[in-house]
DNA sequence: TCTGATTTGTAGCCGTGGCTACAATTAAGC
DNA sequence: GCTTAATTGTAGCCACGGCTACAAATCAGA
């Protein structure tokens, strides 16, 4: 619902009221949850142009493990949400915000993959994981993660 | 879908084909979303009623920051599944199912919370995270962290 | 070129998890 | 005991993200 299209990985502080933190903190998750979608399939499309040069529905269906008809549905919400384009019949496009996004996404991807694998993880089991987790990392893990990680 | 009821917190493991298996991580995320709702409430559930005695849905309700009607109908599908029961106008109990749930399911939570503060992120922001976070941390990670932990 | 396979898009269904509004029941206070 | 407040439950709406089925467009090969 934010009308704001700046999708910040994290969301502000916001001073919590006496004992009804639990409920922002479950709050925090489901609005996580909700803009998950979005960066998985930005971050695809941003490696599908990037390797095979460009991206179409079907890739991204087959990539997702979804039908195409979903994956179209969802590129649709990425352009109302102005993240990405794409014309009748033709590939998908990041915009520049849909491009930031990506590329915000796959370094934090990197970074939750590297930190679960530092701390003992498989490294497939770190991929599987990492893919669910990465959405529920706050900027503030991320930077305690790269400081962990020696990349302060 | 799964129409047995042993809700392990994993999945099996399942040999992947060839290049595919990038679909399945997504998938995984996707199960892992799915029954993420249904251990929050158990864990509330088993929660209020070590704390209050009781578990009523409107104290559910405002601990998980959403309406009580929402609250009665999530209830209703752990009914479904088997994992809590209530009568009419009575409280909300948890089924063996359930407490076996809500048991493993805070055992992870701390565990979680317990490795993001060990690698350096704050505490709060860690319980934030975490909420979030657990619900994709497979077994073999939850193992990695206890033995990162020094809890072998 | 044109015919058939592939890809893309549309329509419409389903379950989930939000919500508000209203009804019913229980609990509390006078 | 009755009235009122609080709680619980029901109904019905919405958007989302799955799906299948079908239609339209594009692409490839003969």
């Amino acid at each position: 619902m934010p009308k704001s299209k700046t999708y910040k990985l994290d969301a502000e502080p916001a001073d919590l009221p006496p004992e009804a933190d639990q409920a922002h903190r479950f709050e925090k998750a489901r609005s996580a949850q909700a803009t998950a979608l979005l960066e998985d399939y930005a971050e695809l499309i941003s490696d599908l142009i990037g390797t095979e040069g460009e991206a179409r529905p079907t890739d991204i269906a087959r990539r997702l493990g979804v039908s195409h008809a979903t994956a179209i549905k969802s590129i649709a919400r990425l352009k109302r949400e102005g993240l990405a384009t794409s014309k009748l019949y033709r590939g998908v496009f990041l915009t520049p915000a849909g491009e930031m996004l990506a590329r915000r996404v796959r370094a934090r991807h990197r970074l939750v993959v590297d930190l679960l694998v530092a701390v003992g993880v498989p490294q497939d089991a770190a991929e599987v994981d990492a893919e669910g987790i990465e959405h529920h990392v706050s900027e503030e893990s991320l930077r305690a993660f790269a400081k962990f990680l020696g990349r302060a």
